[in-house]
DNA sequence: CGCTCCTTTCAGAAATTTGTGAAGTTAAGG
DNA sequence: CCTTAACTTCACAAATTTCTGAAAGGAGCG
């Protein structure tokens, strides 16, 4: 069955989970090397990993360590951490903070919106064309919105369900 | 002011916007060609072309049109009509159908959450690593629910703002 | 039936992206 | 201060992706 807890855990299996979910991520946009460095910190105990950690478990370089964590630090997945009195660096992901950057899309939302604002004005609001952007801008408002609210709903469900984290 | 409806556009207008918004997309993760094409067809009069007008408007081979094309159409974003009494084909993008393959990101999110299952249960549901992917499975069956109920509300929206369309 | 117009497929050239090694930078600790 | 541990930056080689031209495929029309 499952490992006891507390029990040194099976390096395979969380290679294989670490590696599968990495792959889901990859499909679905994300550079590779961010979304193994991400998805190893999730599978780890702490919710934390030094780069020396990242770069032995997932065997890649120091260098690719750093550029995939300062992808996932800048969109906000994880956060950096000095150990203090080290020149160690530790990456951690907080639970909250990265469905809020899965919904960080927002800054991709408002781009869409701008752009198809433009496309309104010099298409003319008054051709079919325009009109119709005018639609995709209303749902994505529409949708702004609505992801604010559920994500309120998230974090009562939440408490709920697991306590305070 | 705009132009009058019925005029023929600007072509330079609307391919700075094509481009601008094609733009967008592609750093979402959507490709170029695919991302280009689905900005010229959002921003055709009609919501349809033709192959030749696409390939002409973007200034891109028959081939790249071909495999833009299938690939918007598998993800449903835009569908293929045959143009009756002739070899043409038609590429149109529904008002409606569209925003739904968005959410039809629910294909990418069950695979997350199949490999996050996988993971609880070969981590262990009792390990710090296995309860921090159950909060986070937790999180994507509760955004499933939330957006199936989110686009309900959007169609009634819509209606309600631009009647039907 | 065969011709013709359109679309699709395929192989390859070109461009882009990715990850590494090595040099560079910063700061802790003696 | 000097040494050393750690992270970062940079240039480049390798792998991958992207788009094209050319050839093949198939549906309408005579």
């Amino acid at each position: 069955m499952a490992e006891p807890s507390g029990t040194a855990r099976d390096p395979e299996a969380v290679s294989r989970f670490v590696e599968h979910f990495a792959a889901q991520l990859v499909e679905a946009g994300l550079q590779r090397m961010p979304a193994r460095v991400f998805a190893a910190l999730l599978a780890s105990d702490k919710g934390v990993l030094t780069s020396a950690e990242l770069g032995e478990q997932l065997k890649i370089s120091p260098a690719a360590v750093s550029g995939a964590v300062r992808y996932l630090a800048q969109v906000r997945m994880v956060s950096r951490e000095r150990e203090p009195g080290s020149r160690r660096e530790r990456y951690r992901v907080h639970g909250d903070q990265w469905y809020e950057a899965l919904t960080n899309r927002e800054a991709i939302l408002k781009r869409w919106e701008d752009a198809l604002r433009e496309g309104v004005t010099s298409l003319g609001a008054d051709t079919p064309a325009g009109r119709r952007l005018e639609e995709t801008l209303a749902f994505f408002e529409f949708v702004d919105q609505e992801v604010a609210a559920m994500m309120e709903r998230w974090r009562a469900h939440r408490e709920q369900r697991f306590g305070r984290g």
